[in-house]
RNA sequence: CGCGGAGUAGAGCAGCCUGGUAGCUCGUCGGGCUCAUAACCCGGAGGCCGUGUGGUUCAAAUCCCACCUCCGCAACCA
């Protein structure tokens, strides 16, 4: 009986197609994955798409189809890319299927059985104008702290989970279990900013839209999507509360999480506070990996730096880009992706360093042997170090493997790549091939490359499947264990070699990013539509007759500490009193560049605070994309003019 | 003074926990070789390891302190 592996990515959330930064995680899990059932353990890998919430809603609307067609086609694309990245998973989950619904809905019943949901027992202060809750904290002077006005206590109607029940419960779990949250930086952050502090009780139900999964028993309500979305990892299993699945008592609890660092906190506070309440038992470890930027800078439309995995697939090919997100990303901090390092990483490693190994070996053994393989009859010693190092690579790749190191693992499989290709300058096999007495030395060194690249090739199937198959097809075998390993000497002398085919062409750099230059022309074009999507609906003169326009002067201008966003303006408005105002631009403009300046602000917004400054009115200034906000500043009216 | 991480050759990173003459990949320069995809192998140049002529020590990239810069989390862009 195998060990059983369970392993999970995060399901995506199907708002829209995944980029290469999203793909990361799958191809990570995937590895992992394949070389646990390479070990031999009975895996599942499971991953899928999150489809509920407001913003599908809103999405679909915005599209003008229903959220069920919305989700259907994104979680299409999305497993049309887990597929073309070649990732083996055994289950693809989404949440609109109609057993998890179920499930989830089943789950409900019995946490609320259980006494830990409670409903509507959340009193706040409600701002009838405002129409907006606020807790005793937000309160600004006892008042509502968006218009000042008189607030009184009231009930929404919402379903809230006992989360502080479990507090003590999640503390010591942490404690005894210190691999659970990792990497340990992680970790500190999850303790140091949400459980230290106090856990709060979660919200887990929505009446303001529709698209969920319905509240049992209340028909007003969907429940919050985080809870049914992390439900997903043992609804998949076939999770019953009230008689477990064979799937399910097999395979849970899940041995890992593989998921994004953002996500850390619903997957190690909520997750197991949810499970500590159906009585269920805990994931053993969250992984949460860093992120791939594009260049320096996250990913995203506006910026136009987006890259899609299928693209990438379709220029360099799967195993190419596995390769470079494997091997590139670093263990615990951001990676960068770009086009010329990409085809760097493609030419020196993979043409190089292993597609020419594996060429010009095999072509040697066509060229002086007729292609048959030669029994390795004249050992000499030169040849024990090469020995040496194939076999000692499988146990530090697992080692390094445990702890997700995984761009170091590829990289020792390289090593041994490398580590052949000198040993073809230390033995001189085409001056071997000059002097007849010496065709058993040359047949031996051959067949010591020969299981040397099969070692590589085996080592490489988790990160390179369709590689590692090419690789042992050159060079004549399909002894593809990780057991055939353990000894050196699994190709038999006899057989015959394949063809010697490249494996990776050298790609010409400027050759090949004019070609992707010129491939990417439509990028302004989705600017525009975007831009266009999110303006916001018409308005009469009447409403925008409610706005008061205002010319004032910078007078003053401070960094507001504790807030990174933040300055703080004091403003002429044209009134005798100074009028504060506090404004998130901090960081595209220092006090420097705005004191003395005139801009416009909005006069008769209600006042609001903002860490720890009151805020009266805001000013206008534009997003030009993501990272750049520019403020409006007049020129030639005097301060306490009126626009209109 | 909110929490945490990072600052090491032109670029990207390892080393730091368990102090002992600074390492890997790419690039660059030189040499070797010709089996191979102008590939492969060897060697050189290039770093006062963020700053403090700070502390501990026989010895600090590594431990301690202060400061600077960047990033993430939290707060938050009215």
């Amino acid at each position: 009986m195998n060990k059983p592996y369970y392993i999970t990515t995060a399901i995506a959330y199907t708002s829209r197609k995944p980029h290469i930064g999203n793909s990361y995680e799958i191809v990570l899990a995937d590895a992992l994955a394949r070389f646990k059932r390479m070990q031999g353990y009975d895996v599942f890998f499971q991953t899928g798409t999150d489809e509920h919430g407001q913003k599908i809603e809103e999405y679909a609307a915005a599209a003008g189809i229903s959220p069920k067609e919305y989700v259907d086609k994104v979680a299409g694309e999305i497993k049309d890319i887990c597929d073309c990245l070649n990732t083996t998973y055994d289950k693809f989950i989404r949440t609109t299927d109609k057993d998890h619904e179920e499930s989830v809905q089943k789950i409900f019943k019995k946490l609320i059985d259980k006494g830990d949901v409670y409903k509507s027992a959340y009193e706040g202060w409600y701002c009838v104008p405002c129409e907006s809750f606020f807790t005793d904290s937000q309160l600004v002077d006892g008042k509502c702290p968006d218009c000042g006005r008189e607030v009184r206590k009231e009930q929404e109607e919402a379903y809230f989970f006992k989360m502080s029940k479990y507090q003590k419960q999640l503390e010591e779990y942490i404690e005894s279990n210190p691999d659970f949250i990792y990497p340990e930086s992680r970790k500190k952050e999850m303790i140091n900013n949400f459980i230290k502090p106090g856990l709060q009780d979660l919200c887990i139900s929505r009446s303001t839209f529709k698209w969920g999964i319905p509240f049992p028993g209340d028909e007003k309500h969907v429940i919050y999507v985080w809870v049914d979305a992390l439900l997903n990892y043992i609804t998949g299993l076939g999770y019953d509360p009230d008689n477990q699945s064979e799937m399910y008592k097999k395979y849970w609890p899940a041995d890992v999480h593989i998921i994004g660092k953002d996500i850390l906190r619903f997957h190690t506070i909520y997750w197991p506070i949810m499970l500590m309440a159906l009585g269920e038992p805990l994931p053993k470890q969250v992984f949460g990996h860093p992120w791939l930027l594009s260049g320096n800078d996250k990913m995203s439309k506006s910026k136009g730096n987006v890259i899609y995995a299928d693209d990438l697939c379709n220029r360099f090919g799967v195993d190419a880009i596995r390769y470079y997100l494997l091997s590139e990303m670093p263990h615990a901090q951001d990676g960068t992706i770009t086009y010329e390092t990409i085809i760097e990483r493609f030419n020196s490693d993979l043409a190089n360093t292993l597609g020419n190994l594996v060429n010009r070996t095999v072509a040697m053994n066509n060229k002086y042997f007729d292609g048959v393989i030669q029994a390795p009859t004249a050992a000499e010693e030169i040849d024990e170090d090469l020995k040496a190092t194939a076999l000692g690579t499988l146990s530090n790749v697992a080692k390094l493997l445990d702890t997700y190191k995984v761009s170091d693992a590829i990289s020792l499989v390289f090593d041994l790549a490398k580590r052949c290709n000198k040993y073809i300058d230390e033995t001189m096999p085409w001056a071997l091939a000059k002097d007849e007495e010496k065709k058993a030395r040359l047949g031996t060194v051959l067949y010591n490359l020969l299981e040397s690249i099969r070692f590589v090739a085996v080592l490489l199937k988790p990160f390179m499947p369709e590689t590692s198959d090419k690789i042992l097809e050159q060079i004549g075998t399909d002894v593809n264990t990780l057991e055939s390993l353990d000894s050196f000497g699994a190709i038999k002398a006899g057989d015959k070699v394949g063809v010697a085919t490249p494996l990776f062409s050298r790609l010409d750099v400027e050759k090949t990013l004019a070609e992707i230059e010129a491939s990417l022309p439509d990028l302004n074009e989705e600017k525009e539509e975007e831009k266009e999507i999110e303006g916001l609906a018409e308005i009469v003169y009447d409403d925008f007759a409610k706005v008061e326009l205002r010319v004032a002067e910078v007078t003053d201008c401070q960094p507001i500490k504790r807030a990174k966003k933040l300055l703080q303006l004091t403003l002429n408005d044209g009134t005798k009193t100074p009028r504060t105002i506090a404004s998130g631009i901090a960081k595209w403009y220092s006090p420097e560049d705005l004191i003395g300046k005139k801009v416009i602000i909005v006069a008769n917004l209600a006042p609001r605070t903002l860490c720890g400054v009151e805020s009266h009115g805001m000013l206008l200034a534009g997003e030009v994309s993501e990272e750049d906000v520019k403020v409006a500043f007049v020129e030639g009216m005097p301060a306490g003019t009126q626009l209109s």
